[in-house]
Formats: C-alpha cells, structure tokens, sequence
RNA sequence: GGAGACGUGGCCGAGUGGUCGAAGGCGCUCCCCUGCUAAGGGAGUAAGCGGUUUGUAGCCGUUUCGAGGGUUCGAAUCCCUUCGUCUCCGCCA
C-alpha cells in the first residue's frame, strides 16, 4: 500500500519508480481521484457539524423543555440527515476507489536494484563452493537410481493430479532431515523464533502481504472462503497486524516450517518433470519485523542465514539481485539464491529474500512507537526462504550421486539420519 | 454442530439513548516535595482523515467504544448481520 500523501508531495519520483519495474504512470489517476475525494470529504464533514451543531441544540432544548424550539430543531436536523447521507456516501465511495487502485499498485523498487525486464537482467553479487567435479554423467534427481523407489510421481497422479509427488523411505527421511535441520540453525544459532502458524487463512490476511487482490488466482481458497497460504510469509508477517509494537521488542525475527500451496497457474509447461515446481510443497520461512533504519542491514543479514545453510550444507550457489522486472508485487529489494544442479547443469532458485520497506505494514496497519515519542511509525517487513525444503533435497540428492546411483549426505545430516552417511543405489540407508 | 456470555483508550475497568473521546485505576511523561531508596502532591497522556498553515507545531472540523448495517433529532448504550473470545454440551486428531 503506498502512501497517498508521499505520491501528492512528488508524484513525478513516484512515476519515475513504477517506469523502472516497466509500470505505466499511475499518479495522474491517483491524484484526480484524491482531489475528488478530499472534496467529498470536505462537503461531506462540512454538513456534518452543522448537523452535530444543531443536534446539540436539540438536546439543550430537550433539557430546558422548550418544546416548541426543540420541535423546530428537530426537524431541522432531520432535514440535514438526508443531505449528509448523500454526501458521506459519496466520500465513503471515492475513498474505497483510491483505496482499491493503491492495493493493485506493486511496491516501488530501491534505486539499487538494477533496472531489467526480467531474470535475464539479474545481477550475480557472488558465488560459493565449487559444483562436484564427477567423473560420471550426473542425472536429475528423479532419475537417480536410489531415488527413484522413494519418490513417486504416478501414484501421487492417482491420488491428486500432476504437480504433485508421494516420498516414502529414505528420501522421505532426508526430507524431513532437511527441515529440522534448517529450523535448528535458525533457532539456535541464527537468533529466530520458531513459529507454527495456520495454513489457512482469510481474505485480510492476504491483503495485508499482497497475495490480493491481484493475483488470485495463484493461491487455491476452501468452499467456505480461506486461502491456503502460497508461502508462510503471510502468516509470519501477519503477526504484528494491527498493533502497535514497542521498539525495544524490534527486531521481531521468525521461522516457521510450513506446507506452501500453489495453483502455479500460467506456469504450464515448467519445469513438468520431477518435484522442482509442486501444487505443495515445504518450506522453511524467515520474517523479520524491523524498524525502518534496520531493514537494509536486516536484508543482508538474513540473506546470510540462507546462504549458511547451503554452506554446511556444502551445497554451491550463488546470489543475485533481481532486476526491477523480475521482483514480487510487495519487494523493494530482492536476492535470490540459487544452488547448483549437477543434474540441470545449472543454478536454480531455492530462496528468495526480499525487504518490502512499510509496503505491507501500511496494509495491515502494523506499527511501532520509538520510546518518548509520540507517533507510531510502520515497520519495515522482511521474509526469505531458509530454504524450500523440497528443492533443497533436489540438490542434496542430485549432488551427493555417486556412479552406482547412490546419494551420499551431506555430514551435518547425519545426526538427523540416525547415524546414516548415504542413501544406497537399492534405496535403503547405508 | 447445539446453548449461553462477552468484545470500551497501552492495560484493567465504569458507563443501558442526550453535551461521552468516554469515570476511576494502573502504566507512561513532565513538574514539585523528600539529602539516596520508598512514599507523597500537581499536570499531562489515542489514532485516522479533512481543512488551515512555511510547517510531521498549533488551531478548526470529522470519524473511531471488535466490524458492517439499521432505528432515532441524537447510540458505547436499542435492533439486525458478521468476526472474534470464553463457558457448558456434542464430536473428534
């Protein structure tokens, strides 16, 4: 949500902002719908006390019992009813017109994000590790021979449609490794609060992160109307909704492993073999909820609490900024990380960490007062993913395959695989 | 799912149609007093929007007592709808 006072003051550097992420111009429309609005709201309030001022005669009159004034008063206010109901109607209707167009509005990039179209314009910030030399053909990870009893596209066809996948065993197992793993570093080590929140939720609460309006039809909804959260960025950062927060409580900085739903509609035809791009997934989520001054520094640091779980992980990536084409509705700035798949021959996304500025607060109306001060500023929000579960067990297993198919693990699993060090090509742990 | 209760300012809590943005308390801020501390005295203490303004100061107006709608000259107070919380029952992981 932006803010309408900011787009009167400089509506030029507000247009110039929404060029660079390949927007038209908006606040020429904005701003002829605000002018109207403020004059609705000026009439509106004009006709209102003066029907508040004589609706306190009526009362005076009541009490010293002049009935005759009181009558006369009476239907004087009454007269003003009508023309104030017609007015705030038409002050309450361009109000919601304004309000309407700035939630479809996406976020104004930072002059630091490279201007682009889109992935292509990317720009790579670094890079870490070295992709496994092999002295074998790598193949994707549905292919490799331990994996492939384990992982089962058809029978999840047979019980719920394409896009989805039934893991069983040890790939099961190195699954869930995998998350409790992410959710102990973050916990212990990286200073976030673990968080297990709903998976569904209502209307406002996609609002507030900027799911909707405009892209519905991304997120699948219950018969009775909840959302099923595309990610847990909507809940984490919901948290706050509403509130006003002390900033000795600032930063706030959550995790919380979730099931993520999405109808990855239009994106037919993508990545339609193995389980990189699923109606259901897993993800372990990072937010952070800071005070203005703190977010850049926040971006960074939580950035490198992605990128430390690859490290151990010794999984290879790199990190680059997206371009203002390739950002989310809600971003300011965003790093994405993609890890290294041998069986792709190439980078792929497996986080994405982005600082949306007071761009979600100001929907969802989440606040904090600095100490002796005496208005409430809106926070700064953050999320990224540390990391998509799934995605990260692709490259586990596509970088730990060996010649005979098995996997071997990455030693910090271990301890999650009871003591086990690598996945035998018959699928068994070994 | 059935029955009932409730939803007031940062918090607690009065207030059942008239001048209520709302008593009182707590907390917080400032001042006074007290040689520390504790206690005491006084004042202040919501936000949104619109207007005015050089001004995020002040002033004026307006809205807000979970939300939306209605009755009324007038609603925190009455009615309806809705969301939420709690209690009891049912069901259930």
């Amino acid at each position: 949500m932006h803010d309408i006072r900011a787009i009167r003051e400089n509506p030029t550097a507000f247009d110039a902002a929404l060029a660079r992420r390949g927007n038209d111009p908006m606040s020429p429309t904005i701003l002829a719908i605000d002018e109207e609005r403020r004059a609705k709201i000026t009439r509106a309030e004009a006709a209102l006390a003066e029907r508040n001022a004589a609706s306190k005669l009526v009362g005076a009159a009541k009490a010293s019992g002049d009935d005759a004034e009181f009558e006369r008063l009476r239907a004087l206010v009454s007269d003003k009813k009508t023309e104030v109901a017609a007015l705030e109607e038409e002050a309450k209707g361009m109000d919601a017109k304004l309000n309407d167009l700035l939630m479809t509005i996406p976020n104004l990039p930072y002059d630091d994000a490279p201007m682009g179209a889109d992935e292509n314009d990317n720009v790579e910030m670094h890079k870490w590790g070295t992709p496994p030399v092999l002295d074998f053909e790598p193949v994707e990870h549905f292919d490799i021979k331990s994996v492939t009893r384990g992982m089962d596209f058809e029978t999840a066809a047979k019980l719920s449609g394409s896009r989805f996948v039934i893991l069983s065993g040890a790939i099961a197992r190195t699954h869930r490794a995998l998350a409790q793993f992410m959710l102990d570093v973050h916990t212990t080590e990286n200073g976030l609060t673990e968080v297990n929140a709903p998976v569904l939720v209502r209307d406002e609460t996609m609002l507030g992160t900027g799911q909707l309006p405009k892209f519905a039809e991304d997120s699948y909804q219950t018969t009775n109307g909840w959302w099923l959260i595309p990610t847990s960025e909507v809940t984490l950062t919901s948290i706050p909704a509403g509130t006003t927060m002390d900033d000795e409580s600032l930063p706030k900085r959550f995790t919380a492993h979730s099931l993520c739903f999405r109808s990855e509609a239009g994106s037919a035809g993508r990545d339609t073999s193995g389980m990189l791009r699923q109606h259901q997934f897993e993800k372990v989520e990072m937010v952070s909820i800071t005070k203005p001054e703190e977010s850049d520094a926040e971006l960074e640091r939580m950035t490198k609490c992605a990128e430390g779980i690859l490290e151990r992980l010794n999984l290879a990536y790199r990190t680059v900024k997206l371009c203002t084409g390739d950002m989310g509705f809600g971003a300011r700035r965003t790093y994405d990380i993609e890890v290294w798949l041998p069986g792709q021959n190439t980078y792929r996304e497996i986080s994405s960490c982005s600082t949306c500025g007071d761009f979600q607060s100001r929907r969802m109306n989440a606040r904090f007062k600095r100490t002796g001060e005496k208005k409430p500023e809106f926070v700064h929000t953050l999320n990224g993913s540390g990391l998509a579960v799934g995605r990260c067990l692709i490259a586990v297993l596509e970088n730990g395959q060996q010649a005979d198919g098995s996997v071997n693990l990455p030693d910090v699993l271990h301890p999650y695989m009871g003591g086990k060090t690598k996945i035998n090509a018959d699928g068994s742990l070994g």
